[in-house]
DNA sequence: GCGTGGCACTCGACTGCCCCGAGTGCTAAT
DNA sequence: ATTAGCACTCGGGGCAGTCGAGTGCCACGC
């Protein structure tokens, strides 16, 4: 009994069973893939991949189904990726192209990999912290209040309104937008703190505790907290006719309405060599997403990633094709952020 | 047979329905409601409804169940609006106050209405159209690029990026910011267009063309193309338990993602005296909305709307509960952006 | 030792049948 | 106008029987 042949085997009832959605047989089996042997053969096989935990039959005298463990091993073989075809990279290419600001950029990244993958698809802000500034805007409000603008470099837009204790000077303003500009302009947000401490040192001390409120909104702006952001789109396609879900969709939904367990799945997941992650039922840890697989990639400017988009589906998915349009996805989005 | 009992009756079904799922006959109708008549008297007054057209049975030995336009007159009759308890309001107002800026408070108010009333929420962005504008920032990036910031009085802040043909003359700049905010701060952008073509011919000769630029890209920016943002969030509460919809939820996620419908569904709607709008089922005229109802207010800092929120649900829903939430969120927003 | 044909066995899906009960509409009585 | 009584309808649940897909195992041949 070859392992080569049972690596098929198990291979042709993962790509049956994620087209026809029932259990797959012996027959059925040698008959579609004309692997050159017998049922029977087949059979042996098959107990034999039982045995190992990769598939197993949802009752006595049904077909076998993958299990976790048995995408896993598909996965991972997996070596080619699918290219995408060409008209599909020009609508890509297009789609995202005529967007307006970044939050155009992003919705329309979410929606189009929702479309293309035919599943639901998420996308993570550019993360603040591993942007780099582009400028600082300070807009007096009245003379009580300081509106600050932090703009990055991958297009994000933060604003914050100060509420003043006392009349604002409207002279040093353009001083402090100045020397804050040529101190943090191009740097990443993550090492400003010191520099911002002592660009305080070097003011008046009347206007000290003005630059000390500015600078301490900029820093809680890029507190963990509040920094991330995550849009999804394409829920409709967990509610596709064949139900692949034991139950009802909602604990899917919820969980995808958390924006906690969203960052923590996108993040926790390591890119393979080709910068694509799969995570396959259980392995998400997550009760909601138990029947779920998640396919996410990183992306941003010139190479280094700010962020990750994925896709998550039933893990009954169609494996190759999701990785191709993520990857494709990823990549175009970072090429638009760096142009 | 008086009219005030029928409408007693039908009350009673809606009531019954909404809290059972199941359709209601006249026994459990006299027991739960203690009217003082017998199932018969009901019956003749169920028959009368049924040809009215208020309610309807499902199969010939079932009970009877309302309607859309047996919802219709019974949202009607709601004369008085609950009001929320006082430890709600307080944890409407608590919730929404930590907002750090307007996509926070967007998105807090969208995930609250999801909360108080079980069910999807959507929350549109302040229109640009009708609101004020705050400040108008040109922040030059080298010097083949300028960014154009708008900033609203509801706090939106929208961002372009022009690409110039050629080098920029730094001089220009902060005059054409003075004179663009001198112009046009406190006014509504909807009144703009001729302000701003009038400022553009007092400018010499050699900067109109970049003038020209920067306005027209304010003006675009209020295009009805891209001004309309809408967030949704609940989806779950769609796909509890006891599924309301026939068939799969499907159509409705789908309707839901489409901007052009929820905007189209929440502008068309028409608010009563107390600021509320409902549209039940086929009012919606939209395929996928047909066994859905619509409950939405406007909001807006000062009294005058600039955009409106709304939950979306089963056509057998808390309408009395559903009004009072959304009626509440609209309110605490309203005063959240004027404050 | 590996592949194969044959065969008995299992068990879910589907069907037809029956019965029960909830709920109705109608009529005649008050 | 209301009500009691009654015949009628029809969906749903329980039950038995059939069908067929698919399995596991065994004996056989190369």
């Amino acid at each position: 009994m070859s392992d080569d042949r049972r690596l098929g085997v198990l291979r042709a009832i993962v790509e049956d069973y994620v087209q026809t959605r029932e259990p797959v047989g012996s027959r059925v089996l040698v008959e579609r893939h004309n692997l050159g042997v017998s049922p029977a053969t087949i059979r042996n096989d098959m107990a034999a991949l039982e045995d190992a935990g990769y598939i197993a039959q949802p009752h006595t005298s049904a077909g076998r189904v993958p299990t976790d463990k048995g995408y896993r091993l598909f996965v991972d073989q997996l070596s080619t990726i699918k290219p995408l075809s060409s008209p599909e990279r020009r609508a890509i290419q297009h789609f995202l192209e005529d967007a307006v600001d970044l939050d155009d950029v992003v919705d329309r990244s979410v929606r189009l990999l929702a479309q293309l993958t035919q599943q639901v698809a998420i996308v993570q802000y550019p993360s603040l912290r591993r942007s780099a500034l582009r400028h600082l805007e300070l807009v007096p409000l009245g003379d009580r209040r300081l509106l600050v603008v932090i703009i990055t470099d991958t297009g994000r837009v933060e604003q914050r309104t100060l509420e003043l204790d006392e009349a604002l000077d409207e002279q040093v303003v353009p001083e402090l937008r100045a020397r804050l500009n040529a101190t943090a302009a191009g740097r990443r947000l993550v090492d400003l703190t010191e520099p911002l401490a002592r660009l305080e040192e070097a003011f008046a001390p009347a206007d000290r505790a003005l630059v000390h409120r500015v600078i301490t909104v900029v820093e809680d702006t890029l507190g963990e907290a509040t920094e991330e952001r995550i849009v999804m789109a394409g829920a409709s396609h967990l509610a596709r006719s064949g139900t692949d879900f034991t139950g009802t969709i909602r604990p899917v939904l919820e969980a995808l309405e958390e924006q906690v367990v969203l960052l923590r799945l996108l993040t926790e997941m390591a890119d393979d060599s080709a910068g694509v992650a799969v995570r396959i039922g259980h392995e998400n840890r997550h009760a909601g997403l138990a029947e779920t697989s998640v396919v996410a990639a990183g992306y941003g400017a010139d190479g280094n990633a700010v962020a990750r988009l994925g896709a998550v589906g039933p893990t009954r998915m169609d494996y190759a094709g999701t990785i191709a349009s993520v990857r494709a996805v990823a990549r175009y989005l970072s090429r638009i952020l760096a142009g």
